[in-house]
RNA sequence: GGACCCGUAGCUUAAUUGGAUAGAGCACCUGACUACGGAUCAGGAGGUUGGGGGUUCGAGUCCCUCCGGGUUCACCA
């Protein structure tokens, strides 16, 4: 089976010269010990910020074969090396680990390479050729969108976008359950008590119209619980007679008999919600190759489950019903068929990627389903497996944690939940009051500025969702997610704003952005200091399509422009004191900006030519 | 009860997968070029990485245990 990702060091840009140090250190403990190592027990990191150096050469796993100190290890091993590697100018031992600088003619003459080629370093990699198909948003049709659909949207899109930047072809996919008992709560309300009322006649967004009708429901399904029990019935039977429950339920049977009455007002409400959906959609900017309905797929899965009985994979009940037995791997027994015979969700999720490898014949499947699921996809990944499907191995589980807002979960009952579109608007609100108090878009046209403004709003939201590793749960403060300042998309934002305007200024003094650098200049430390984050960018989306990690590459993204903002502060661009440092100067800013452009462009994250 | 996940400064979080003195941001305090954009930059203060034990030259990271929180184990989806 196609492994998308395998665990063999990769051959990136600024990272070549691991691969040399490391065959060089190979060689050096030969020379010096008599010593024959394998590439694994060299470790090489990234020098800490803190000390000088670019790589570093951990030797405590070579005192054994020097039998000397580290100190003595370090030095001698130093020696060898920067008298033996031509781009090594210098190395210090400090406590074990021996750390190595490049010239900096080293780091200018890869920063050429990095801008001659265009693609950011992203084309020296290894391409992940395949086919990829990611799942993501999938939601319930009763009810608008909320925060937690936000950061799965922003998840699975992002991904998608990483994985393509690493040469993969991607395919997003839609599940919208469509269908269901929730769907028949909200139509039923309707019927009762709508009087007619439709997404034009109220002005109310689709989605949202339907959505109150599900709350409407839920509050007077719930007295009716209350009257019968006060009446003496206990809980579970008064939830389950409740005469609204039942009627609802009688609803669902008569869709699934194919009612016409039924079916074309759940095709109508159905509706309301897509362009509700589809408004919400845009304004986020994410989209889809192809949008499933579960009122297509939901007979899935039973044919699958029949042939695994005969095959004795899977067994049947006296009572009819029919299940999975996974004790041998530590789990229990999973109900696949109910004993009157019809489909449980898992059944239908077995057919779904069923039907799925049979429409894509994909290398991988990454479903972006929050962590409740994990259980879910582990048993569907293993009752795959021993249905004899061998790509089961390459479904893939991003789980992401829950958003929590500063006071505790969001509960619908409680009126918490927060809505989607409500949450955009005020990000964009936020960015106008804050944008105003500035004053720095003051007499441009005022749709360039709505646009900006949207941007911004948009860029903080999804900055202050991304950041986090997608498997923890994250608190989402509303006061902090407005925060413009410090670890932010606006930060980020800003940097490269800040860029085009030095480069519109270049512009004014009729200068013109080089294609390449200066021959003869050589870059300061703080110059280098940028150029080696500049060229880690392709190893950072590498290693968040490996991780499925949005975050690695924000949080990279982060740190490349506080390092930009702290060169600009210390050296003047076009108040350099010769030409060739103007130039070199303004061409490592352009460059600067692309990476930054390009990088949120992975996240979904805009970028504006000034805010 | 079984399984899985999480716990890092007051708050939000990072740590190159076992490496150096645990790094940032917010909030708080102090400063910055008569400005290529101050939505910036520099400095200060803030940590027993939930507690305890173990493995290792070396542990936030691995193992055990306890404490605290979460999810899940439906003839629901």
């Amino acid at each position: 089976m196609a492994c998308l990702f395998d665990h063999q060091k990769q051959l990136l840009p600024g990272m070549e010269a691991e691969k040399i140090l490391t065959a060089a250190v190979q060689e050096a403990m030969r020379a010096l010990y008599g010593a024959e190592l394998k590439e694994e027990e060299i470790l090489i990191q990234q020098t800490r910020r803190e000390f000088a150096g670019d790589l570093t050469v951990v030797v405590f796993p070579f005192l054994r074969y020097s039998r000397k100190s580290p100190a003595d290890t370090g030095e001698e091993l130093g020696r060898y090396l920067t008298g033996h590697i031509g781009m090594l100018s210098r190395y210090e031992v400090i406590k074990g680990f021996l750390n190595l600088s490049f010239s900096m003619e080293y780091w200018s003459e890869l920063l050429n390479r990095l801008i001659r080629s265009g693609h950011h370093g992203l084309g020296d990699l290894d391409p992940l050729n395949g086919k990829v198909v990611v799942e993501y948003s999938s939601p319930n049709t009763n009810k608008p969108l909320h925060l937690g659909h936000i950061r799965n949207n922003l998840l699975g899109f992002s991904i998608s976008r990483i994985l393509e930047a690493l040469g993969s072809e991607v395919v997003k996919v839609n599940l919208v359950n469509d269908r269901g008992i929730h769907i028949c709560k909200s139509m039923l309300a309707w019927k009762k008590s709508g009087k007619g009322e439709t997404p034009a006649s109220s002005g109310k967004k689709g989605d949202h119209l339907v959505g109150d009708y599900y709350v409407l429901f839920e509050q007077e399904y719930r007295k009716q619980v209350e009257e019968l029990k006060k009446q003496g019935m206990a809980e579970e039977e008064a939830r389950r007679r409740a005469p609204l429950i039942v009627e609802a339920q009688d609803m669902l049977r008569r869709w699934e008999e194919g009612n016409e009455e039924v079916r074309e007002l759940w095709a109508m409400m159905n509706e309301w919600v897509y362009e509700g959906f589809d408004e919400t959609y845009r304004a986020l900017g994410v989209d889809f190759d192809r949008i499933y309905y579960e009122s297509e797929t939901y007979r899935l899965g039973k044919s699958l489950v029949l042939e695994g009985l005969e095959k004795g994979i899977l067994h049947r009940r006296a009572d009819g019903s029919v299940w999975a037995d996974l004790s041998e791997d530590g789990l229990d027994e999973k109900l696949l068929l109910r004993s009157d015979g019809t489909s449980v969700y898992m059944t239908q999720d077995l057919g779904t990627a069923q039907q799925r490898y049979e429409d894509y014949r994909f290398d991988r499947h990454i479903y972006v389903v929050g962590n409740e699921q994990n259980y879910h996809f582990q048993v569907l990944k293993l009752i795959l497996k021993k249905l004899g499907y061998d790509w089961a191995d390459s479904l893939y589980h991003l789980s992401y944690g829950m958003v929590e807002l500063p006071e505790g979960k969001m509960k619908s009952r409680e009126g918490t939940v927060v809505d989607a579109d409500d949450l955009i608007a005020g990000m964009v609100d936020t960015a106008r009051e804050m944008s105003k108090e500035l004053g720095k878009l003051e007499g441009f046209d005022p749709a360039e500025i709505e646009e900006i403004l949207r941007m911004i709003g948009l860029g903080a939201l999804k900055y202050f969702i991304l950041k986090v590793d997608p498997k923890k749960n994250m608190t989402f403060n509303p006061r902090e997610s407005v925060d413009f300042n410090g670890n932010t998309g606006p930060f980020i934002q800003y940097t490269y704003a800040r860029i085009q305007s030095v480069v519109r200024k270049a512009g004014e003094t009729g200068r013109t952005v080089a294609a390449e650098l200066p021959g003869g200049y050589v870059p300061c430390e703080k110059e280098r200091d940028l150029i080696r984050i500049l060229a880690g960018f392709a190893a950072t989306v590498h290693e968040a399509g490996r991780e499925y990690n949005p975050a690695v590459l924000a949080n990279y993204l982060y740190e490349l422009s506080r390092e930009y903002n702290q060169f600009y502060h210390d050296h003047s661009i076009l108040g350099a004191p010769d030409e060739d440092t103007i130039h070199y100067r303004l061409l490592l800013s352009v460059y600067t900006g692309r990476v930054i452009a390009r990088g949120m462009y992975l996240l979904g994250i805009d970028v504006p030519p000034r805010m």
